[in-house]
DNA sequence: TACCAGGAGAAAA
DNA sequence: TTTTCTCATGGT
């Protein structure tokens, strides 16, 4: 029996299909989400940005940043390279480590100019060469790269959190210390999905994640309980 | 008041 | 090589 895609349906069958990535626009600065539109310049550098900002900090914050920018029309790649950093810094302070963010900000600039600010000229690259070449800029990690990749440039790769390492922890799936690529090839081995069901399983992830597997959970009452072996 | 949130990198052991 | 520390705001 594959477990991992047992747990695919049953969070799709709880939470709903989640339609990431939240993209931030005019109607979300009324407090909504704009979903499904397809990929562009400004999406794909929105949700780059997106990924640095929301390193271990809640989504909320993040968007509060995000809005903070766009407001200030800056949420692109010429504009947010004329901010100095400390500008840059008071406008993302939001979500927290808000000098290293900056710093972060500006390696990923200097990536992305290397392409002409170009999207489309990502899209052509080998994917792994792309992935490397990512993991190479300074503050970008595995999930941020894989964030990129599977959310801003629709390419297939599984991202993994520190919500997918505690789920499936609990599941008795992961022993919890595996490194995150044993992690990653684990889901690319055993879930054979498309580029939105990957996009749909982390997103459903960290809804689940959020709402029903914390640190402190009460295991007996989610929709994947009944498949948990530990329940701590 | 203490804990937690969609990590990553540097320093220390 | 592995573990620990640092970065920091905002919500509960």
């Amino acid at each position: 029996m594959n477990h991992i895609r047992t747990v695919y349906k049953r969070l799709l069958a709880f939470h709903g299909s989640q339609g990431w990535w939240p993209i931030v626009n005019e109607s979300t600065l009324r407090s909504e989400y704009h979903l499904g539109a397809p990929r562009n310049g400004d999406d794909f550098f929105e949700i780059s940005i997106g990924a640095i900002l929301t390193q271990n900090i809640a989504w909320k914050n993040v968007d509060t940043a995000l809005a903070a920018l766009k407001i200030r029309g800056v949420l692109d790649p010429l504009s947010m390279r004329r901010l100095n950093p400390r500008t840059l810094g008071k406008i993302i302070r939001p979500t927290g480590y808000y000098n290293q963010k900056a710093k972060k900000i500006r390696n990923f600039l200097d990536f992305y100019k290397r392409y002409d600010y170009d999207h489309r000229a990502l899209g052509r690259c080998d994917n792994q060469d792309l992935r490397k070449e990512l993991l190479s800029v300074n503050g970008i990690g595995p999930e941020t790269a894989d964030s990129i990749l599977l959310y801003a440039l629709n390419i297939k790769t599984f991202v993994v959190d520190a919500y997918t390492r505690r789920i499936f922890t609990r599941l008795g799936i992961l022993t919890g210390k595996e490194a995150y690529h044993e992690i990653q090839d684990l889901f690319h081995k055993r879930f054979k999905g498309s580029v939105p069901e990957y996009n749909e399983y982390h997103a459903l992830i960290v809804a689940h994640g959020k709402d029903y597997c914390k640190k402190k959970p009460l295991c007996d009452t989610c929709c994947i309980a009944s498949l948990c072996e530990k329940k701590y």
